[in-house]
DNA sequence: CGATCTACCTGATGGC
DNA sequence: TGCCATCAGGTAGATC
């Protein structure tokens, strides 16, 4: 589900609404979701701290507490963050309630329960959490020059898709906006990292940045099966301006000729138009 | 070291 | 209808 569009665009609602709250209650159902810690520990650990910030890196969302610690985070597959009133009733896969002490509630709704939640002391994040210590260049969170990018690329010769989805080279890019990443440069998945000329290299970073932004724009990808909807629950907008992503046998919306094709690249279905992609 | 697989889960979908 | 296989935005860990 959630790449970086989705966390960011529930990043940025989470700081308008929850950040200065304070926490008054943290119900835990289920044993998946809180599996690092005890319940017990995150919750004492949560109850009576005010948020004071929301940061990503990377897929991962990081609710700072005025206590010194971090909750952090991450979807997965199907994790979503809700807004909810304590008289709402509780979904079948909400695993985690927070209540807070003004009203209103946080609901970590998780069908697939892949998704994660934690506490950690924020200065001892890399040490506790060492996921997000390994973390690269979030393209968004750390506007970096196409010079880096290329030297990034250039020091680590593989496929262009593994690339792109490797978190410990870039932070926050998925299935999907790899996918729509290389299309928007004109490169095929299966490209080689070290085979690109300096101009290829300068599109592929454009497209980083440019598709990544416009998908925060458009509030994320929701696919039919609506695994992922925002804070207030709605869905993303994007996947109306995917141009191979979910596409197979529709015409690439650049040529207007060729079908979109559909492979598997690494275990994932990958989709790509194999005239406008080289 | 990289690549390839498997596991973790529920639910939707499609073929027979 | 039902049953079974396949697939889904992610990542870590085992194995080769």
């Amino acid at each position: 589900m959630p790449e970086l569009p989705e966390v960011e665009t529930v990043r940025r609602q989470l700081e308008r609404e929850v950040v200065g709250r304070r926490i008054k209650s943290v119900e835990v159902r289920g044993t998946r979701t809180v599996r690092r810690q005890s319940p017990e520990e995150l919750q004492r650990r949560l109850e009576g701290a005010r948020i004071t910030g929301v940061e990503r890196r990377g897929k991962y969302l990081l609710v700072e507490l005025d206590t010194g610690d971090l909750l952090v985070i991450h979807l997965r597959m199907s994790g979503q963050l809700v807004r909810a009133a304590a008289k709402d009733e509780v979904s079948k896969h909400t695993h985690v309630i927070i209540t807070f002490t003004q009203g209103g509630q946080l609901h970590f709704v998780d069908p697939r329960t892949f998704g994660e939640l934690f506490v950690v002391a924020a200065d001892a994040i890399d040490e506790q959490a060492p996921e997000l210590a390994q973390l690269g260049i979030d393209p968004v969170d750390e506007p970096m020059s196409w010079t880096t990018f290329a030297r990034v690329l250039q020091a680590h010769p593989m496929k262009l898709k593994a690339f792109l989805t490797d978190q410990s080279l870039l932070a926050g890019i998925g299935n999907i906006y790899a996918d729509e990443i290389l299309f928007a440069a004109g490169l095929r998945y299966d490209r080689m990292t070290d085979s690109l000329s300096s101009q290829e290299i300068r599109r592929l970073y454009r497209a980083v940045v440019e598709t990544l932004h416009e998908a925060i724009r458009y509030g994320g990808s929701t696919l039919a099966d609506e695994q992922y909807v925002d804070l207030h629950g709605r869905p993303g907008q994007f996947q109306e301006h995917h141009h191979v992503y979910n596409r197979e046998h529709q015409p690439c919306r650049r040529c207007r000729r060729n079908p979109v094709l559909k492979t598997k690249f690494q275990g994932r279905a990958t989709y790509y138009c194999g005239v406008c992609q080289v």
